[in-house]
DNA sequence: CAATTGCTTCGATGGAGGTCGAAGGATGAA
DNA sequence: TTCATCCTTCGACCTCCATCGAAGCAATTG
């Protein structure tokens, strides 16, 4: 009947409440086994274990058997993408969910997106990046400058490896609680690793990061506004 | 149940086959009226009304009445992006569809994706600017160069409004036939519209585009390979 | 070897929604 | 006004599929 791929396939698996729940609580980065997803998605588990094998079959999950256990995670950062581009059409559009829950404003606050920092803190840092002169937003791209490069490896992280990859590595990444950018890509990811690494945030139920005594210290003398 | 904003809606909205080829169809950028795209969606015009309003409460379209036509177009270049997006990830997931049309051949030549230039005829361009040092890709970021600036605006487009929208003045974009990239943002729609008007395409039938005998040549003159 | 845990398959149920025929506006043309 | 065209609403039908109970398989534990 028309042509070219068959988008309305992929976008009808995510389009069950279920299966983009499921979508949603990978996007922390982290594999998760086939009985936490149905928990997140609040179905039990024979109605979780058939949604995953559709999500398997249409190519947006990869899983692998360990043990009993069978941990699935999102296929690819390409996967991500989309869901996250999703996710802020969504918010644009006002599909906002009726109810919210509590961690809902913890959410807002730090949260991962796809291994990277999200939130108002994510936000602190881009700002805080870009007002200094560390990172170079051209219209939608995003490029790291000389003086970025300095901090980053004072802050710990190794670009070169970074850049070796194909993936990029800064990304603008569109925040749906803040509608402001953050920062994404390979950088963001190593950023929050570090971060984590140096306790200065710590994981909590599903995609909630809580900010440490020292972090707190840290982001002010890192990040200032 | 979970937190932010209800992906699932929207991509539900996106799931339908008919639905997706309407907004397929508004891709070229036209609006077209309900009757256009019934016919498009392979579908009665009760049941094309009935989508049309479904995706205009949505809000991934817009709706304009003019004497008894109805003209209907995507809401935001976003929501074009969000689709081109989605096409890239269901021709990576394989998710062809399984008859392939007449008119299948030609779109892989050239098409209009989101009113910019795409197909094998784009990736041509996009390549030969970018070896000649016209466009500076950094990762999945796309920049123009000094020499890029002189040779669009020889090509008789007016940079300077254009970069004072906020939309970016250069993207990639990715082709699901190719698997390539090609030039999309304001440029690759300035572009498409200055060859258009120099004679060196026409519009086919939905998306297709067709090589003039001019443009046959002023390709081969203005983007070698 | 049981016993327990984690996942899957099968079958039945129920609801959501896509589809079109028929009829009813609404707009413009003759 | 009358007619034709375009769109919409209503109602009925029907298919698809999400869901869960029950049972079965697989792997680890005692």
């Amino acid at each position: 009947m028309k042509e070219g791929p068959d988008i309305s396939r992929v976008a009808a698996l995510i389009g069950d409440p279920a299966r983009a729940n499921i979508l949603t609580a990978l996007m922390s980065g982290k594999a998760l086994t086939a009985a936490e997803l149905a928990e997140e998605a609040g179905v039990t588990p024979q109605t979780a274990s058939s949604h995953i094998a559709r999500l398997a079959a249409g190519g947006l999950v990869t899983t692998r058997r360990q043990g009993r256990h069978k941990y699935v995670a999102l296929a690819s950062d390409e996967v991500g993408t989309v869901l996250e581009s999703l996710i802020g059409l969504a918010a644009r559009s006002g599909h906002l969910r009726t109810r919210t829950g509590p961690r809902d404003s913890a959410l807002r606050h730090a949260r991962v997106c796809y291994n990277h920092l999200a939130g108002d803190l994510g936000v602190q840092v881009y700002d805080s990046l870009t007002v200094r002169g560390m990172l170079a937003p051209e219209g939608e791209a995003l490029a790291i400058t000389h003086a970025g490069r300095r901090f980053a490896e004072a802050f710990g992280i190794a670009l070169a490896p970074l850049e070796r990859r194909r993936a990029p590595l800064c990304r603008n990444c569109l925040d749906w609680s803040a509608r402001r950018y953050h920062l994404g890509g390979a950088l963001g990811r190593a950023m929050l690793a570090r971060m984590e690494a140096a306790d200065w945030l710590t994981r909590g139920e599903g995609r909630v990061l809580t900010l440490t005594r020292k972090g707190k210290a840290g982001f002010a003398e890192s990040f200032p506004g």
